[in-house]
DNA sequence: CTGACCCTCGCAGGAAATGGGGAGGGAACT
DNA sequence: AGTTCCCTCCCCATTTCCTGCGAGGGTCAG
């Protein structure tokens, strides 16, 4: 094991990463990482849409299977902390006091997982939630040298790592949709802040009926069914911002 | 104006970063990265899902002030460009069409603020989102230079700019809510793509009656005025992911 | 084993949102 | 000059949601 700046310069390793233009590619830039800084793992994994979910990594596919079978999304502690945080962040730093939690490590290291994890929080467009681990096993001294001597790295890699798997995910959609009005806008917004009708209609300063037209004409525009559903779709393309 | 890597190390930048404890060290810092890096204005500011927000840089306060009291925040293409990508920005190729965006730019301009720019999202727990922006005055492809080289230290800077902002923000609610159960976060993330009351029962097998239960619960746990608002409150922290 | 929390089910009245109609004035783009 | 879109206002009937009440069984941690 040895730290990114001793071993392969980050700018190479960018390099590299910058030429995957597949998923295979991400998975054998995964490989490649592993042996370059001498590690046991690393994976990448995001959860987005409902059931849009993508991950590549060098876990074992029995443990991967394991992990999605006992539903340990709920309960694993890096997943759970992660979410809280915007730094990355040592598995030791985490809270592992609950049972749930010290079954679900003694299982991952009996699956081949390390002892030992880094992982970065990576947050994108649409609630866009991802997670780029790298694992080994060795003792605590030795992971927090590397840990902290390596950080910057590591964030920069995992970055351009979402970066490029966003990219290269499929379900991309252009920019469809006919805009909606400024006072359209205006309604949405003051009804993802909990206004009613009537204190939306007195916080704009028109009557009721007329803002009724207008949160039936952007539930129209935004292919909504009801109005909370319209929030949510403003929401998601980043039409209002609250 | 010159690139990083010849100006001053990231390095002893970030490190100059380190050591700030109070927001106005991330404002002296912000001014000291101006002249560092030779460029006319620095300036970072967020939204959160929570209503709190907070600001800091160069621009002028009369500038500041017009674009709070214009409303611009829903104009600004650097805001809606930013919000749907990941990826940072140069502000030439963002949408400029629009009569409003331009009247935007030139009164922006008019304030002092430089023809050019470069934004970086950044995305945090419970659905923060900021803006690192430098801004200066010079021709296109000085600044496509310039942006290209540095990019990638202008991410990392950003990216731990932003995470001392947390850290510094005082309104931190370490872990303020209760989590939701996993009922209630199915409950609303049905809610959230459009499912009234009786589908969302029917999608979960269960009668409509336990199913408002939980949407009740779920609202008051959010500390959220109506089901809408629950769910937006829910969709910014990244609780519902849909 | 005792809370604490989660999941499940029920009733009923009052409040709010929705759907579908119509109508006039103004700004903007062609 | 005409079309298209935006803003504003109004009525009515129906559906849906909110509020407040109550109850039993399950799981998990201290």
């Amino acid at each position: 094991m040895g730290y990114i700046s001793s071993v392969a310069s980050i700018e190479r390793i960018l390099n590299g990463l910058e030429s995957a233009d597949a998923h295979d590619d991400l998975q054998a830039f995964s490989e490649r990482l592993c042996t370059d800084l001498g590690i046991s793992h690393v994976v990448y994994h995001w959860v987005s849409g409902s059931g849009d979910q993508y991950g590549c990594g060098t876990y074992p596919a029995s443990w991967v299977a394991r992990y999605v079978e006992k539903g340990y999304l709920r309960v694993d502690p890096v997943v759970q902390g992660c979410y809280q945080r915007f730094h990355p962040v040592n598995w030791k730093q985490l809270d592992w006091s609950s049972r749930a939690a010290r079954a679900f490590l003694a299982d991952a290291v009996a699956h081949g997982v390390g002892n030992q994890g880094f992982s970065i929080p990576i947050r994108g467009p649409n609630g866009q939630f991802a997670l780029f681990t790298i694992n080994h096993s060795c003792d605590d001294n030795h992971w927090e040298m590397f840990t902290t001597e390596s950080r910057r790295d590591l964030i920069l890699l995992a970055h351009f790592f979402n970066d490029k798997a966003l990219q290269l995910q499929p379900g991309r959609k252009p920019r469809d949709a006919t805009p909606l009005s400024p006072r359209e806008v205006d309604a949405l917004t003051f009804l993802a802040v909990g206004y009613n009708r009537a204190q939306v209609a007195d916080a704009l300063s028109i009557s009721e009926h007329t803002l009724r037209v207008y949160i039936e004409s952007a539930r129209h525009k935004l292919g909504a069914m009801n109005t909370t559903h319209a929030v949510a779709k403003a929401l998601q393309r980043g039409i209002i911002v609250v």
